[in-house]
RNA sequence: GGGCCCGUAGGGUAGCUUGGUCGAUCCUUUUAGCUUUGGGAGCUAGAGACUCCAGUUCAAAUCUGGGCGGGCCCA
């Protein structure tokens, strides 16, 4: 049975690398780090994604929108942390044609300062409010650190949803459906994941408080696929984004963003992959089942015939489905389509056309039976949910076995995965323990646990858990 | 910001230390034809590379310098 050469278990970020380039995801050859080419492949899966993205915000009465890649620097600098905590990162535009530009222009690293000018001349009056947008754009940092494809590039495929409303209280309303939202997208990709409210120091530039949306690579590490941000009136202020209330007095607006990234691809590959390649959930699958005509000389045309058939039954069911009538060998066909992740394989040979079967063969578990044909609608989509749901519950499965509650930092040495230890609150205290675990804190769990125990590092009571990881 | 390493067909490699035997190795890829198809088939004939510039030399993939590109480690 071939493989890939380095083995998920053993060298899974070695296993990435080869899975990337295999599957035709991405090219890292263009000549700029960090920023590569989207393969066919690649890109089609990435689109499926941001079709469910798009789907849930459909469903929560958000607008898509488009803003422009460059903004002027004079946008960039009115709220103060906002550039201290991007400043370094982003590309500069400095000469247009041969002129030097009078003042220049950034590439977005994220939209807050190219949105809230605009906002702030949209929004006039409560009526105006909730304002709900969102956008799928390219958005670019200067990495210096290490790149990994879909994991740390330079140029990102980003979603981003921008708010405003009246008060706190309703962006908090928001903040609730933002998660909602990443509830239901990530159980269709089989991705669990963590809340985590990050610390003060570790906050998104600008923002009031930021809820970290987390998972648990193989690796160990964790990877953070998106963040909520509740910015309360902090942009609102220096964006002058104000509007009239019913009582006819000027208040500012509340704001709160969420974002994700293609590092969602990023995890789909690393949480459900193996040695033999992609394993995609069937939400997101391009591809969802791949029909293989088995050809024996003589008996081309029946088989081909079932085969088309068939498509068209599923196609009409509403299943993505291809027929691969290329001419190579079905088994050269059968290691393409694990290495690109299909859920579901269809074999049609002779024997099955006059049986009125088919054999059907379930990628994650390579489990191979045969269907009839009048029953294999239904029975396929069986086989989708009891896929996703296995796929889920494993990666359930290995997120609770890496997830480590402890109360002294002895007992969190050597520990994999994500370790909770109390927290008095101190930042040095949560510094001193990132040195000796050499790892990040992700945050509080925002639901409230219960700790009743002291602070390892300083002895002090400590009402709040922290958790620790190394993370991409 | 500081340090280290690397660059040979589309991908992976051998050759470099000690310049000549390189008209550059092997695997994969790829084109045409025949043949085959229930887990990467076979045969025949083809295609495809020394990162760029300068230097040393009778002679450079191999040595020197620089550019471009890539990777790693430390802060």
């Amino acid at each position: 049975m071939p493989e890939t050469k380095y083995k998920k278990t053993e060298d899974f970020n070695e296993w990435y690398n080869e899975i990337v380039e295999l599957a035709d995801l991405c090219d890292k050859r263009y000549p700029i780090k960090g920023m590569n080419v989207w393969r066919p492949y690649g890109w089609k899966l990435m689109s499926h994604v941001d079709k469910l993205t798009r789907d849930e915000m459909i469903k929560t009465d958000h607008q898509e929108v488009y803003f422009p890649l460059l903004i002027p620097e004079s946008s960039f600098k009115k709220e103060e942390e906002h550039i201290e905590g991007f400043g370094s990162e982003v590309y500069w535009v400095t000469h247009a044609g041969l002129n030097k530009l009078e003042e220049r222009w950034l590439l977005r690293p994220t939209s807050e300062t190219a949105m809230y000018p605009m906002f702030s001349l949209w929004i006039r009056s409560h009526t105006d409010l909730p304002l709900k947008t969102y956008q799928i754009v390219n958005t670019f940092r200067y990495e210096t650190k290490q790149t990994r494809a879909f994991i740390r590039v330079r140029e990102i495929h980003f979603f981003e949803a921008h708010t405003c409303h009246v008060d706190f209280k309703d962006a908090e309303k928001q903040i609730k459906e933002d998660k909602d939202i990443a509830g239901r997208l990530f159980q269709k990709l089989c991705l669990p994941f963590i809340l985590s409210k990050r610390p003060d120091w570790d906050k998104f530039a600008g923002a009031f408080y930021t809820i970290s949306i987390d998972v648990l690579m193989p690796s160990g590490r964790t990877l953070q696929l998106g963040s909520i941000h509740q910015y309360r009136d902090n942009f609102a202020k220096p964006y002058e984004i104000s509007y009239e209330a019913e009582d006819g007095k000027h208040k500012n607006c509340h704001q709160t963003t969420y974002g994700m990234s293609e590092r969602i691809l990023g995890a789909l590959i690393g949480v459900h992959g193996d040695n033999k390649g992609l394993v995609m959930p069937p939400e997101v699958a391009p591809t969802q089942v791949v029909i293989i005509p088995i050809i024996f000389k003589g008996k081309e045309k029946t088989v081909l015939d079932s085969c088309d058939t068939l498509y068209e039954k599923l196609k009409n069911n509403g299943i993505r489905v291809h027929v691969d009538k290329r001419d190579i060998t079905p088994g050269n066909k059968y290691y393409d389509w694990e290495l690109k992740g299909v859920p579901l394989r269809i074999e049609i040979g002779p024997r099955d056309v006059e049986k009125k079967e088919i054999v059907l063969v379930r990628r994650d578990i390579s489990e191979k039976k045969s269907v009839s044909l009048k029953s294999c609608v239904k029975i396929i989509k069986e086989e989708f949910r009891s896929i996703s749901e296995d796929l889920y519950k494993n990666a359930e499965k290995f997120l609770k076995e890496n997830m480590h509650r402890v109360k002294t930092v002895e007992e969190a040495k050597g520990l994999k995965g994500i370790i909770e230890l109390p927290w008095c609150g101190k930042e040095d205290c949560a510094m001193e323990i990132e040195n000796i675990l050499e790892g990040n804190t992700l945050g509080e769990p925002i639901e409230h646990v219960e700790c009743k125990n002291v602070c390892p590092v300083c002895g002090k009571p400590s009402k709040t858990w922290m958790r620790y990881a190394k993370t991409y």
